[in-house]
DNA sequence: CATATGGATTGATTTAAGCTATAAAGATAT
DNA sequence: ATATCTTTATAGCTTAAATCAATCCATATG
């Protein structure tokens, strides 16, 4: 049995298709069939049964998979001490972003960072906080960005900022003539919010939490994009928080509407996040290295007190 | 890189020696020589050192080695997944058994159960509860035999028997006179214990301690084996508790000292237990019906209190 | 200095992986 | 029903890789 016969199960696992997944191999198809009937040979057991169209793993089959996932993986991580050991920065990277965080910050940085370090190839994905956690845990993924401090006893996170939340402020609102505003000033009731799911949905209830009780089930208007947030809002259906990020790029209307904290403005800490045992070090330096700096140009606020992302 | 070479690897790690490495590999010692080469050379990097004598591994050696151990271990795991699809019964199987089992338990049924399965080469160890917790949670022990409940979440325990108390009470002792002890009559002050780290010591402690509250500290007796426990406590140290499988073979003289308990007698109850994911089931199961059917003949209570084998 | 130990090197041999060409089996269209 | 297409299997060959026996070479030891 070699690691380059369970890579063929692999891919034939994933097309369905002798000819498709010999391609990704970078093989024939023969060479396929002649190794995986070895495999099955050696095993004495069918791992696919070619009978049905499109071709199906056996019982058996699907334990191979799984089993064969694992050895590959864990192949490919001998690489990666290699690399670690030579302070080399490159290879596949996955990172998993929130969706508040992925389409401020990930612009900001990217070109910077595959023009500083070419030989990275990055798999960025949009994954909400539980997503990450999971995926981290079970090595899927290398690293993460996302709202901390996460409290969680085998994921490592490192600050990469601190992002104020700014009032957005429509005429309408009992608010409007505030030029700065404060934590006390807020009330869930009249506040738009993010959807179930998403951490700064959760960062905003913890922020009101601390100061008013209130009735969980009045909020009507939820919403799973900021974006979206920001024209109910403008439809004055209530007043919402941005993250200071989203703030940057709006019209000179719309940002007429913001209202800043009075310090210590409220703020999430956002950190890039990895498994404990994550052998891509360097990787993750260089990550928090580019987007550190990058940032620092945009975020210069002192007197912080982070509110945490974390549902109660 | 090729699975062949990761073993070829982890040899030269255990023998400190090519020429050693290599014919426990049944291979010639330039082949090793050559293969550990050519991955060397792929990985661009040293994993052995060979200006030092014996040979030493470098520091990526070692985490190479250590990966290459996962990878190796979960490639024959592909193989027992067949195995167990097949309900073959066979292989090699690792068990560890704990020091007050052992020695009773093992000649009961050992020879049975190599007649009966010769194609299953089994891996006896000693290990105390601690030990064998850990090593099974690692994959390193595809079973054991111990005194549950363990409370463990991913450790499954299968019941084999339960083993009663029995009390040795030598002539000199305030208990002498009594045919049949209660648990009540016990006292922590005048009894002879396993050292620590023996679970029958802590059932031993946990059954003592639901009556009376003592000074942990004023034991001053204790031994490392159920024998020396005997010795003791025929000079006169204090009388001591027996597994029921230890009193079977006493001289008759050592046997007129045995107090049974009146019902329900304290009992402990011995389990073969394995991880949640354990793939070998079928031999577990072949372990179970062979233990728990020589059991049968030779333990026949059936009133029986269990005493839990975890310190408190 | 002789000798022993243990890894590296060389060159031949065997094994196995991969290729091209083609057959065979099933599905689909005419 | 026949032709056509799709997809896997097989055959025969080539090339690459693994292994071996023999030998070299460096280092340690008496």
């Amino acid at each position: 049995m070699t690691i380059t016969q369970l890579k063929y199960v692999l891919a034939i696992a994933e097309y369905k298709n002798f000819t498709k997944a010999a391609e990704k191999c970078f093989v024939t198809q023969p060479t396929l069939s002649t190794q995986i009937q070895k495999l099955e040979d050696q095993l004495d057991v069918q791992i696919f049964d070619r009978s049905k169209k499109p071709i199906e793993l056996t019982d058996v089959g699907r334990k191979i998979v799984q089993q064969a996932k694992n050895i590959v993986d864990e192949s490919e991580r001998i690489q990666d001490i290699v690399d670690q050991q030579k302070g080399f920065i490159g290879g596949e990277f996955r990172i998993g972003i929130i969706p508040t965080i992925m389409p401020t910050l990930l612009p900001m940085f990217l070109k910077n960072f595959i023009k500083k370090y070419p030989k990275v190839h990055l798999k960025i994905e949009e994954l909400t906080t539980e997503e990450i956690i999971t995926r981290v845990m079970e090595g899927h993924l290398d690293a993460a960005i996302a709202a901390t401090p996460l409290e969680h006893e085998s994921i490592k996170e490192r600050v990469l900022y601190y992002e104020p939340f700014v009032g957005y402020i429509p005429h309408d609102h009992r608010l409007k003539d505030k030029k700065k505003i404060d934590v006390t000033d807020l009330d869930l009731n009249d506040m738009l919010l993010l959807e179930d799911g998403h951490c700064f949905r959760d960062g905003v209830i913890n922020l009101c939490k601390v100061l008013k009780t209130h009735d969980d089930d009045q909020f009507q208007l939820e919403s799973g994009s900021i974006e979206t947030l920001v024209k109910l809002s403008n439809e004055g259906l209530g007043m919402t928080l941005l993250p200071y990020l989203n703030t940057l790029d709006l019209s000179d209307k719309m940002s007429s509407m913001l209202h800043h904290f009075n310090d210590p403005s409220p703020a999430r800490e956002v950190s890039i996040i990895y498994h404990k045992n994550e052998l891509k070090l360097q990787i993750i330096d260089a990550l928090h290295d580019v987007i550190s700096g990058v940032i620092r140009g945009a975020i210069a606020f002192q007197n912080v007190e982070i509110i945490s992302p974390l549902p109660k």
